[in-house]
DNA sequence: TCCAATGCTTCCCGTTGGAGAGTAGGCACC
DNA sequence: GGTGCCTACTCTCCAACGGGAAGCATTGGA
């Protein structure tokens, strides 16, 4: 299969998008030490709403990057854990963060540098 | 500086936003080879509005990932090229670019799978 | 009887993003 | 002299998306 990221109908591109999504990285570092609950991977991330967790993890559990666990006891509970696929990607995503905590100075200087000169 | 991604204040957490952003990333990609203008970058990633592709450019300008030069020209004419911080981030975003295209496979066929069981 | 626990789902509404038209301003052409 | 063109925006309008809060289902416990 032809990849073609700038297209928008090529399925990398698509593929791109949900990494590219603001909660999705954020997921996918959550459950890299291990599987866990719907709860806990909402109290680590501050900031998402139940919808918005809700609908990733479904968008990442149909991409096959997360098994989704449901135990038949009250209450409810629900596991979420990343497939192989899942685990694959964790590099990626590893290496967009470690740049993130290296350059973060950098960043806010940058910032700090732009909205001055206004 | 403490770098917590988790953390909604954590500057982290924005540089991640940003670049979990669902342009971002393939405007660094496309400057990748070279400077380029406006147009050159609105014509090479399809399905970009104006609108977004600007505001997409001016946060990473305002990031520090891009420099924006404007030649006093008529028609105008403005160039658009990494900075070495901006250069620093390709490795990264390389590295989700090549995993979405070795796993498209991988993941069309779970998404064939998530949507038939259903 | 009423509440707590948990993982959603639904509703309301403010914010965001897309489509398309408008703008600046010097230049070429009729 | 008027008309239109070129590019990089910028503005306006409207639909879609996302957050917050409340509702739901189920069963054990005070």
């Amino acid at each position: 299969m032809q990849a073609d990221p700038f297209s928008a109908q090529c399925p990398s591109r698509q593929v791109l998008d949900r990494i590219g999504d603001r909660w999705s990285v954020l997921v996918i570092l959550t459950l890299a030490d291990g599987r866990k609950r719907y709860g806990e991977v909402a109290s680590a991330i501050e900031g998402v709403s139940q919808k918005m967790l809700t609908q990733t993890l479904r968008g990442l559990e149909r991409d096959g990057l997360v098994t989704r666990t449901v135990h038949a006891e009250v209450p409810p509970r629900v596991d979420y854990e990343l497939t192989r696929l899942g685990r694959s990607l964790l590099g990626a995503v590893g290496a967009l963060t470690d740049w993130a905590t290296v350059h973060i100075d950098d960043v806010v200087e940058a910032r700090a540098s732009y909205d001055g000169r206004r």
